[in-house]
DNA sequence: CCAAAAGTGTTATCCGTACACCCATGC
DNA sequence: GCATGGGTGTACGGATAACACTTTTGG
């Protein structure tokens, strides 16, 4: 019931009680959820409801009574609608002029005419002063099987849609940066954390794992070095083979060891 | 002046205030300062002047106006007396149950007989009630020359001294778990990072070096293939011969290159 | 001249890359 | 059988490791 709103309140209206919400002061978590289809990376953006493209990483905030990679998991399934999704946190950024007024004020100037009376003196509000604090922001990156996720709209969104990652829209404050340097770490960590197959379904082959690596690193990969490369981590079972019905070998399915750990 | 205590105030007095501090709530910086002398990684720790052997990593708290950069700078600054320390921000510790009360309490338990009368209903203070809120920790490494360092007690500390990285005693709350996490975090940047110049002098020789890996790394090198590899990084530049006296051929001084960025 | 330690060069080994070859599949 | 793509084995080459050799220093 909690998410019930009326229809005659304005979006502006739906942040209220954020401040009284039972959150740890300043600070907030920025979720990258990278996803993989059809030879592209791609990272899941809402777009807020109002006028002037305002395009914001997955974000929340943490409970008093939550861990905070909890909090990421939770602000993740409220988006993706999925449980239990392989997150790192790769960076706090704390800079002290880190806040959302500016970005706050250009969209109440643009959204002006169209604002309710009670809500052109949003800047009274004590959920203004709240949300235009300066926050620390702690980053995580998420990596989910695409066809699991059911993108989930909050009720400031217009949109939440996958873009391709050299197609990424200007995002508000620090987002791209918070962005360019998850890439960076999924890039610097994805051999030792064996982590990418969490962006494939459970069963997979070996060429639709070398597609992501191609993709991820921009490069081409010998084929019989790579099926050699990735089975030798170890952490693979094999399966049953695929059968297409293309007029060729058909290649094994291989599935991700249960006894190995994923983080 | 705003160091100057009274000379009869008990410890717990000098506690105050910690609340109306302009920091941030409930967010904490913990470093772990690594230094290098014969052939040992030391870390700096402080220890509390209470009964009851604590030990705690030197921590701090971020100021509205500071970037947590500089918080941690400052931090560093206050117990080395260095300013421009190398450090790396390397992970949130971020538990919700992750407190100081129970610490606080041990400490007070033990220390009661001590206490000032005015000390003794400490739980009631707005104090004990801001430090022992639920923190989420940023942890920081940092990397000093320790014979750059001069160690300052805080007015909390009984002393404040570098203990070896196999001798560390056990500390409060996860800090030695921060710790672990710190020293691995180290060994798997260092050749990335090239950091490791930061724990010796500006001048120093290649065996130097290696004996500083050699310790960080409880294992031993071939020298003449250790050579090669550091100085292949092109990171240092070659200065006059180091004379001591013995009886064999001089070793060259190097440099780093300030060419270079060392983060 | 000798011992000790630094610096350089040479050889051996390992590992990543390239590629040849064989296998399975469906027409 | 043949075209296509998957799986395995082998040969090459660059990088790293091991080690031999030379140089410097002061007694």
């Amino acid at each position: 019931m909690k998410n019930e709103i009326k229809q005659d309140e304005s979006a502006s209206t739906r942040w209220l009680n954020l401040s009284q919400q039972n959150y740890i002061n300043q600070v907030s978590i920025d979720c990258v959820i990278f996803g993989y289809q059809e030879r592209q990376l791609k990272v899941l953006i809402p777009k807020l409801l109002y006028k002037g493209d305002f395009w914001v990483l997955p974000s929340g905030f943490v409970l008093q009574d939550e861990d905070v990679d909890q909090a990421a998991q939770r602000i993740l399934c409220e988006r993706t609608s999925i449980k239990g999704i392989y997150l790192e946190q790769f960076q706090v950024f704390g800079r002290a002029n880190r806040n959302s007024k500016e970005f706050i004020n250009r969209l109440k100037d643009i959204n002006y005419e169209t604002l309710k009376e009670s809500d052109k003196n949003f800047e009274q509000s004590i959920d203004y002063k709240w949300l235009t604090q300066r926050f620390i922001s702690i980053g995580y990156y998420a990596l989910v099987d695409i066809n699991k996720v059911v993108p989930q709209k909050s009720i400031l969104d217009e949109s939440i849609e996958w873009y391709n990652i050299d197609e990424i829209p200007p995002m508000v404050m620090d987002h791209n940066e918070i962005l360019e340097k998850a890439l960076q770490t999924l890039r610097k960590d994805i051999d030792e954390k064996l982590n990418v197959f969490n962006l494939l379904p459970e069963k997979f082959t070996i060429a639709d794992v070398q597609e992501i690596y191609e993709t991820i690193f921009e490069r081409t990969y010998v084929r019989t070095n790579f099926q050699k490369k990735i089975l030798e981590f170890n952490v693979l079972e094999r399966l049953e083979k695929k059968f297409t019905g293309a007029a060729n070998k058909a290649p094994y399915l291989y599935r991700f060891k249960d006894s190995v750990t994923k983080k």
